[in-house]
DNA sequence: TGTCGAAAGTTGTATATGCAAACATGGCAT
DNA sequence: ATGCCATGTTTGCATATACAACTTTCGACA
């Protein structure tokens, strides 16, 4: 029974989703604290975010921006739509449903922001600045390889 | 309708937690299928590694090194006593249960090596050199900031 | 024009995650 | 000795996540 097996030692103290699920667990952790009060989760917040900037969308695009699968997606728009913070679209195509942020998401993302806010500025502090502009790298290489040859 | 909104676009442009969420999701991804015959999730790798590394340990204990819910690891090492992989071991306070990698546990690690040095080149690759030192700044902070006075 | 395939979405199932509350127990204080 | 408290664990509940299978629908092509 060898405590101090290289390959246990190696997988320890290297794995890279080890440690990024480790700080992912915590950095949330931050963030929800904060928006607890406004019943209002990381992961809500993100999409919700995206729907403000993208106006009507369609869900399948969502997916892609924050690589999220389609089974995923489709339960949180539905809890989403049922707080009210987001409402279907026009649509032409019926195979597919756009949705788009509500007047009250909106009002909900004005409201949030101070917390989000205190929530950023913890993440930052733990990160610090190496840490947050590697973060920003690494979602950009993402998103290169996510584009073999769009627009 | 500001489609422009400022207060959504520094969220949309800057938020931690976004980002952090959106590459876990790729990077889990990237180890789930390297895993998936062996039908190991990363989750689990971890707690199995820790266990490894650590010989009889309590889940307190590992709840504090993986920052994970008591609850959470519970039902984690439930599913993985179940598949064998890890097993009471002798205790004398019987509030705790201390437990232990089982053989079929340390036998699983050295047959999943291989699939686990292809996604951790892969994560290396998408993550580049600087955002892997970062990831290991960012969590050698976090642990010095977990222990207020310990040892 | 009828059929078939691709793309989008939903549903069933399983795991992961965390909060709140219940539970259990060993040690401490009176 | 007895009762209370601190700590560790488990349970109930809700959300997040992904894979596989199914459904729907639009277009393309024969």
């Amino acid at each position: 029974m060898p405590k101090d097996d290289p390959l246990v030692s190696q997988i320890f103290q290297t794995c890279i989703s080890g440690r990024l699920r480790l700080l992912n667990r915590v950095i949330t952790n931050i963030y929800d604290d904060e928006l607890r009060p406004h019943q209002l989760k990381a992961s809500q917040l993100n999409i919700l975010v995206v729907a403000a900037q993208q106006g009507p969308v369609l869900p399948s695009r969502v997916g892609e921006l924050l690589q999220l699968d389609a089974s995923t997606l489709s339960r949180n728009l539905e809890r989403m739509r049922t707080r009210g913070w987001i409402e279907p679209a026009p649509q032409s195509d019926s195979r597919t449903q756009p949705f788009r942020i509500t007047k009250e998401g909106r009002v909900l993302l004005k409201k949030i922001y101070p917390a989000w806010k205190r929530a950023q500025e913890k993440a930052e502090t733990l990160l610090g600045p190496s840490g947050t502009q590697s973060l920003c790298e690494a979602i950009l290489r993402l998103q290169e390889q996510e584009t073999p040859a769009a627009l």
